[in-house]
DNA sequence: AATAAGACCAACCGCCACTGG
DNA sequence: GCCAGTGGCGGTTGGTCTTAT
């Protein structure tokens, strides 16, 4: 059972021809294609009119844009379906010269997989993981982009809340990072999105060896504007134990929002527990959260940015408001 | 080298919304 | 309001190519 203006007229099914698209591509550029349904008669074709429709939409307009998707255009799909789910046409739009059965293409043969890689449910953006968790409060949990620089490289990756929530509990062991880094400057950065907005934090630490008396700790606040601030308030001295062949060490910091718009301020607690193999390289790093502490991880995703705390929000963000 | 399994992607199918008679 | 025709969309299929065994 076909559409409509199929089923009228014996038509041709399966792959076009050269013949048949240059006759499709001929006919449009003199004549258009006001009515699909009359293409195909008009043009000499034994297609039926949806088919041409979608031959020429699919693979012979002109302003297609062939070839791989650039990692731009993979990072902008998976945004834009993060916001809208399923709906190709609506992502398709974000991409010109992509068509919505492309970018379903690749959102299937190829992201789909890359985010259940990394542990994603691909519909829901959220971590595979979490999912499996009841009493967390973090199932909600999105995925940003990362930037980490290291002096010349640069790396970008997906992230959740959740791996957020490590990166802050990291601030508290920056220290260590530097120590295990020859790098003269460590510089991390957090973004929403891609790269431009929202959570525009820089963190500079100073590596050397002798870490105390170099690193401001003032600077390890994570500034998102002058409205709101992330930062690290107490440290423990960490505990260092000695085993068989590793150290491990475990040190507790206390991280603090401070949400200067509706003064309030809310602190958590994290542990972080360090394993080091006998010539001092960090082999394992397992990061929890205090389960007493109330603090809502949704907080930033949900709740500050549509009140309109962060700045420079982009066409996506506007999207996502918008829905 | 042969075969199976998996990946990719163009095209089809079926549904829905809109429009004009 | 009803209905047929049409455009548009998302899900699915099936043919072809690639990779693994």
């Amino acid at each position: 059972m076909g559409h409509h203006c199929c089923s009228k007229q014996k038509v041709k099914r399966g792959l076009w021809s050269p013949e048949e698209d240059e006759k499709l591509v001929k006919h449009i550029n003199t004549h258009g294609h006001s009515c699909w349904s009359s293409v195909p008669k008009l043009a000499g074709l034994q297609r039926c009119g949806k088919s041409c429709r979608l031959r020429w939409i699919n693979y012979l307009r002109p302003d297609l844009k062939r070839g791989c998707f650039s990692e731009q255009e993979e990072r902008i799909i998976i945004d834009v379906h993060r916001i809208l789910g399923n709906r190709w046409a609506q992502i398709a739009k974000h991409l010109p010269g992509r068509t919505d059965n492309e970018v379903k293409n690749f959102w299937n043969s190829c992201i789909k997989k890359k985010l259940i890689s990394q542990g994603f449910d691909p519909n829901t953006h959220n971590l595979l993981s979490t999912k499996k968790k009841n009493n967390n409060n973090y199932t909600k949990s999105s995925i940003f982009t990362i930037e980490t620089s290291l002096s010349s490289s640069s790396t970008k990756e997906l992230v959740s809340m959740d791996m957020i929530k490590a990166s802050l509990a990291a601030l508290s062991t920056f220290p260590n990072y530097a120590n295990n880094m020859s790098m003269p400057q460590y510089q991390t950065s957090l973004s929403r999105l891609y790269g431009s907005v929202c959570v525009p934090t820089t963190t500079n630490i100073i590596g050397n060896s002798n870490f105390a008396s170099t690193i401001d700790y003032n600077k390890q606040s994570t500034i998102i504007n002058e409205k709101c601030m992330w930062s690290v308030t107490g440290f423990e001295t960490p505990q260092h134990e000695f085993g068989n062949g590793h150290e491990e060490m475990k040190q507790e910091a206390q991280v603090q929002f401070e949400d200067k718009n509706c003064q309030e301020e809310v602190l958590y607690k994290v542990n972080d527990l360090h394993e080091f193999n006998h010539d001092g390289r960090r082999i394992a790093e397992n990061v929890t959260f205090d389960e007493g502490s109330d603090f809502d991880f949704e907080f930033m995703d949900s709740e500050l940015v549509p009140r309109g705390i962060f700045t420079n929000i982009d066409s996506i963000d506007q999207l996502a408001w918008d829905c």
